[in-house]
DNA sequence: TGCTTTGGCCTGTAGACAGCATGTC
DNA sequence: CTACAGGCCAAAGCA
């Protein structure tokens, strides 16, 4: 089949030719087959980088309306709105938490791209473009079972479909156990394809030896020569090593940040297209030796443009030595890095200006960025209860950035085990196994409680009977004959009741509910309720002091110690001054150090807030960064989010008739100082 | 005695969505 | 019932 063939305008013809795309994949075919220009409601669960954002475009280009484009990342949000906005006479828009294009005017543009998070909050903000939609595109959606985000992708759904039941969907799934039950919960034609543009060989490492799924095996020199470091380290090395000489690029996955910081600082010392040229170039040898050297050289001299752009993008520590293994081709990459050194990273790989990135697992899921060979060290991970295996799923999705089309003749992922008894374990659990199945978490209390609000809180619910029913359209609902969420709910309802978020009607006779103020207001601010509570807490303890006592930080602490917060590690070395802080500054504290529940829980958030009073009161990012051992990324995320809490603080006091200047004028400087470090 | 190896204990550990309303070079 | 690797320090090993 070809794009000739399709039901689309010259124009976007001729794009998508321009674009190289004449052919179509069979996946594509496939979907096309399915429906996905006809309107039909189409699940496709197919590898990454098999043509899925193809199918997400021709469903958005022959949909007769405007269309939506829901993803889980805000990087990828951004990634496809550009490629969006590229289509010929489209209008894209983009909504995400940190970033909404220019034209705020969502309802007059053809295309928008947003998180799930952002598409529930337009719902309950009662965004007027949300009802005019005739497609709706969801990548990744067998997120559906991720605990925190599963739930609301699932309710955002079920009330999208609700308000416009003629409304196309077509979801994009990873190769999943069950595609099956997300097409029948969906009403959606169902296609399954492994087929990828580029091959792929998938094996284990043990003793010196890879053996691939399809009966290849490739023998990798262990060089015993640095004791320092382990023999799983040394196979990774050398498989990187390999693909390099080759001309290729390579993704080495490993368990923390440090690890992966470790490991690339090894790599880079190597000078690795030297290394493995066979050619050991010593400290002078600048002359050209060989015929390749052209390509070295060029390799070189990109590298050292990536180094000075990262240089330039703020000198921190971290940044610093970034910038110096990333000089000799190889970077590390993880959430504690600034966003700017991230995507700088991610886009210099992408332009082949990079050989190397060693990275935390997240770098499966973000943006696409493929290599020749991937190599998994490490499959395990910290969770909070002990190292756990990596989902299958995870570890396919690290595999399947194997493979750059047009650019490698194949790809090639290793899984590298500590010898052949475990070669055996990880080729059942990883190589040879299905991925898990996707199940539904909505059943969670929590869940329940966030969204049985906002079900309420929007006037879509107003009784139990009423909750149950608007979740009767969700993914839990399809997948039981008996949901028996009825006491679920009726919990839910009755906790919110207590926290003062919901109230029975006056009406009283079917246990009729309405929000209260408050419910509504958390609601809007897209804070969890249990968060809204710690802040009522807040203002009522705020409401007891001396008024000369509520200071930013007291402000600072009550929206750090909201769930909605990120914890902060507190190490065992700073715990004793953070101690020693707080009991100085304890007439500031709405929690005082004998009644706090969770005391270690409360002595992280009262960490987080003396690092945001610090930075407002003018530190710099270098110095926090080394101060209290977090990474750039990590402060940046504690900045944004205290942002949006104190934000919800200010609006939840004003509700509550608190008044508590300090939430606003503690966000204002936040703002203020974050636009400062720009300059 | 001085240098190296071994053993045991302590420490630290992945990631990332969300509000709202304006003034601005 | 549930981790575990790396770093550090001290004690033991060895010439």
């Amino acid at each position: 089949m070809r794009v000739a063939d399709l039901p689309l305008a010259p124009e976007y013809v001729e794009h998508f030719e321009r674009e190289g795309i004449a052919e179509l994949y069979p996946p594509q075919v496939a979907a096309v087959e399915a429906g996905v220009c006809d309107g039909d409601n189409v699940v496709a669960a197919v590898p990454t980088a098999s043509g899925k954002t193809f199918v997400a475009e021709l469903a958005l280009l022959t949909a007769d309306g405007p269309g939506l484009y829901v993803c889980p990342l805000r990087a990828l949000a951004r990634e496809k709105y550009e490629e969006f906005d590229a289509l010929p006479g489209v209008d894209a828009g983009i909504s995400t938490g940190d970033y909404d294009s220019a034209a705020s005017d969502l309802a007059a543009n053809d295309v928008i791209v947003a998180t799930s998070e952002k598409v529930d909050s337009a719902i309950r903000n009662g965004a007027g473009w949300v009802d005019d939609l005739a497609c709706v595109v969801v990548d990744e959606v067998h997120l559906l079972g991720s605990p925190g985000r599963g739930p609301t992708l699932e309710v955002t759904l079920a009330t999208l479909r609700r308000r416009a039941p003629e409304v196309q969907i077509v979801a994009l799934s990873a190769t999943v156990d069950n595609p099956e039950d997300i097409a029948a919960w969906l009403d959606a034609e169902l296609v399954e394809s492994t087929w990828r543009p580029v091959d792929l060989r998938v094996g284990v490492h043990a003793e010196g030896t890879v053996e691939f799924d399809d009966g290849s095996s490739l023998s990798v020199p262990v060089d015993a020569g640095d004791p320092a470091s382990d023999a799983d380290t040394e196979a990774t090395a050398e498989l990187v090593r390999g693909a390099v000489a080759d001309g290729g690029q390579a993704l080495a996955f490993v368990a923390s940040r440090r690890e992966a910081e470790r490991l690339a600082e090894r790599l880079s010392e190597e000078r690795l297209p030297a290394v493995a040229d066979g050619v050991d170039r010593g400290g002078d040898g600048d002359g050209g030796d060989e015929g390749d050297g052209d390509a070295v050289d060029n390799r070189e001299t990109a590298a050292v443009e990536v180094a000075a752009e990262l240089r330039e993008a703020g000198g921190t520590e971290t940044g610093d030595r970034l910038a110096e293994t990333a000089e000799r081709g190889v970077a590390f990459h993880h959430a504690g890095l600034s966003s700017d050194h991230r995507a700088l990273v991610e886009r210099s790989f992408r332009d082949r200006k990079l050989s190397v990135i060693c990275a935390t697992p997240t770098l499966a899921a973000g943006v696409n960025v493929p290599a020749r060979r991937v190599v998994v060290r490490d499959q395990r991970r910290y969770t909070g209860e002990g190292t756990e295996w990596l989902p299958v799923l995870e570890v396919h999705q690290m595999c399947g950035r194997a493979g750059r089309p047009h650019l490698d003749p194949y790809g090639e992922a290793v899984l590298v085990a500590d010898d052949r008894e475990e070669r055996e374990g990880l080729w059942d659990r990883y190589v040879t196994a299905d991925p898990e199945r996707v199940e539904s978490k909505l059943r969670d209390p929590a869940a329940l409680r966030t969204h049985t609000l906002a079900l309420v809180a929007t006037g879509i619910a107003g009784s139990q009977t009423e909750v149950l029913d608007a979740l009767g359209g969700t993914f839990y609902a399809s997948r039981t004959s008996n949901p028996n969420l009825g006491g679920v709910v009726g919990d839910a309802i009755a906790s919110l009741i207590d926290d003062g978020l919901l109230a029975p009607t006056d009406a009283g006779d079917d246990a009729g509910i309405e929000a209260t103020p408050l419910g509504e207001q958390v609601s809007r601010q897209y804070v969890t309720p249990d968060t809204g509570v710690r802040i009522v807490e807040g203002l009522e303890a705020v409401a007891g002091m001396d008024p000369e006592t509520v200071t930013e930080l007291t402000a600072f602490e009550i929206v750090c110690d909201t769930p909605d917060m990120v914890d902060t590690y507190l190490g065992n070395a700073e715990r004793a001054e953070i101690y020693q802080f707080a009991r100085t500054r304890s007439a500031e504290l709405t929690t005082g150090m004998t009644e706090a529940e969770d005391f270690e829980g409360w002595l992280e958030s009262v960490k987080t807030a003396r690092v945001l009073t610090e930075w407002v009161d003018g530190a710099s990012v270098e110095e926090l960064v080394a101060a209290y051992r977090i990474g750039p990324g990590d402060l940046e995320s504690r900045i944004e989010r205290a942002e949006w809490l104190l934000g919800a603080a200010d609006a939840i006091a004003e509700v509550v008739g608190v008044d508590m200047p300090a939430f606003a004028s503690a966000r204002k400087r936040l703002v203020s100082s974050t636009e400062e470090e720009d300059t």
